[in-house]
RNA sequence: GGUCCGUUCGUCUAGUCGGUUAGGACGCCAGGUUUUCAUCCUGGAAAUCAGGGGUUCGAGUCCCCUACGGACUGCCA
């Protein structure tokens, strides 16, 4: 390295949102560079143009705040690096290209993609793979093969060209991953790859290695999926002269899916009812609507803890992390081998912590919103009080009028099972004489009107449960909720009545 | 097909120096608490450590083979 700073990027293409993977690799970025006191920065890779979608790279960075991942570095904050866009960078990739020609590292080709699918179609009809490498580039139209004066007359005519690596023959290849250990490689088995595309622009794998060394980048961490042609970049980096800057290399474990195998994809969220997205995605083209994290009412905190657990852990029986014992604890020794799958009722769980976590008045900032829409108006002290008295019941914020709603407004149904376990034949009558105590009840205070309605049970030889149920369920409208005493105290005298009386009405 | 990576309860995982009743969590089941639901508490079922060989007094842990799964295999990233 230039210098021992830890830098690291994260580098998404924005090709549309970024998935819980993509989020995931940020995170551990994030975490890792923290915990060392380095720097992580944002890269939008956008060398495809004809992939660009509306929106994306807006998108990720919302995610990545949303989420908490705070880069210090990159697109949307300016820095030593600037521009952290590759499509504004465009100018910087083509002298090291040039430059890997000139020193006989890679070379020109003429082939046009229709020639080459050709090529492949018939490989196919062969049943076998095309690759364009050592054993085959000298059939092809390419500056191997021709001489230099037609190269020469092809590049000044404006004929379109790329730009290919040059495979050395039977090298072995040695990638050093912080992850896996050593991975070995023979060179033979790599193709020439694509470095710069007719169109100007570099391929990802020259983008990524001229940018991380121009950036100074010390640690890749990104998915799995890029280690086989992590040994193309080991190549790159000995071939433009930067062996000792290179970076070191860590490739994440992949998120599958969770029925099933294979990696995780955009498709699956919807399909099998929970997110995979940070937050809400609009299809700019199709206008088709993908679920978010964030609007299905978890909580960041709560999603980030559940996405560090997936892969890696701390090595003790801790589950909960904040942020910043997240970055405390983090590191890439820790990280596992294996893909996950990802389990919605443990993030379900993890949001129910969070929340348990947070206080009344916090909580009351989420909720009151919600309420002012539905027109309910209430004194800030009442809604403390029953935000603490429905908490423990309650895994998301939207959840809280489900369990809540009783304390506002009189159930307008009774739950259909309630009904038939707790409303009995002699209930009607039963209720009739509590609601006469509690007309009598002074002062109207829970613990009174318990007090009265205990003596009256007991004085009648009643069952308990039998009177309260019935009770509960007509001042509820369902067998949930905290202390009915309290509900009632807190819903006021004249409500309570007029709840028995259309209870008695409705039910009989 | 080829190359590479992986494989401990249903799921996330501990077990990184070979000696553990293979531990925890989610979920599930049962019991307790409560006027109900949820929370909470206690307990339980749940992994012959993918399979087979080897090395060793002893292997989830080291080696080899096999199987299965996955990623990659584009002028995409």
């Amino acid at each position: 390295m230039n210098s021992h700073k830890i830098r690291v990027r994260f580098a998404p293409s924005p090709t549309g949102p970024l998935h819980i993977g993509g989020v995931r690799t940020a995170l551990y970025n994030y975490l890792f560079a923290k915990k060392h006191g380095g720097d992580m920065l944002l890269r939008i890779e956008d060398t495809d143009q004809t992939r660009y979608v509306e929106g994306a790279e807006a998108y990720i960075i919302e995610s990545l705040k949303w989420c908490g991942i705070n880069y210090n570095e990159g697109v949307g904050i300016d820095g030593p690096h600037a521009p952290y866009r590759q499509s504004e960078r465009k100018p910087v990739y083509k002298q090291y290209a040039l430059d890997l020609i000139k020193n006989n590292f890679a070379y020109y080709a003429f082939d046009t993609p229709q020639e080459l699918e050709t090529v492949r179609k018939s490989y196919e009809a062969d049943k076998k793979n095309f690759q364009y490498d050592q054993k085959n580039r000298l059939q092809f139209k390419n500056s191997l093969t021709l001489s230099q004066s037609e190269v020469s007359f092809l590049l000044d005519s404006g004929s379109p060209y790329v730009m290919r690596i040059k495979i050395p023959e039977n090298e072995e290849i040695l990638v050093n991953d912080l992850i896996r250990g050593e991975v070995r490689v023979n060179s033979s088995q790599l193709d020439d790859k694509v470095l710069f595309k007719s169109d100007g622009l570099p391929t990802y794998h020259l983008a990524n290695v001229v940018d991380d060394y121009l950036m100074e980048i010390s640690h890749v961490i990104r998915g799995e999926e890029w280690l086989p042609s992590a040994p193309l970049h080991v190549l790159l980096y000995r071939y433009l002269g930067w062996e000792n800057d290179k970076p070191q290399f860590a490739h994440l474990p992949l998120l599958l899916k969770p029925d099933g195998n294979g990696k995780l994809s955009k498709r699956d969220g919807d399909r099998l009812g929970f997110p995979v997205f940070p937050l809400q995605w609009t299809d700019p083209s199709s206008k088709e609507i993908s679920s978010g994290y964030r609007d299905a009412g978890y909580l960041p905190d709560a999603f980030i803890n559940m996405l560090a657990l997936l892969g890696w852990n701390p090595g003790t029986e801790q589950e909960i992390f904040s942020m910043d014992e997240l970055i405390e604890s983090f590191s890439l020794e820790r990280v596992g081998k294996s893909g996950s799958k990802f389990d919605p009722e443990k993030a379900k769980w993890f949001n129910h912590q969070y929340l348990q976590q947070m206080t009344d008045e916090e909580l009351a900032e989420l909720i009151a919103p919600d309420l002012t829409l539905k027109l309910i108006h209430l004194d800030r002290s009442l809604l403390l009080t029953v935000i603490g008295m429905v908490k423990p019941r309650m895994n998301f914020v939207h959840e809280f009028w489900d369990q809540a709603s009783y304390f506002f407004v009189a159930p307008s149904e009774y739950d259909a099972k309630a009904v038939k376990d707790r409303w009995k034949n002699d209930s009607a009558e039963t209720m009739k004489k509590v609601s006469t105590l509690i007309q009598h009840s002074e002062p109207f205070t829970a613990e009174n009107t318990k007090t009265q309605v205990m003596n009256f049970i007991v004085e009648n030889q009643l069952n308990t449960g039998v009177i309260m149920n019935a009770l509960r369920l007509i001042i509820v409208g369902a067998s949930k909720g905290p202390d009915l005493f309290e509900i009632i105290e807190l819903i006021g005298k004249t409500e309570t009545l007029s709840r028995i009386d259309k209870g008695i009405e409705v039910l009989g």
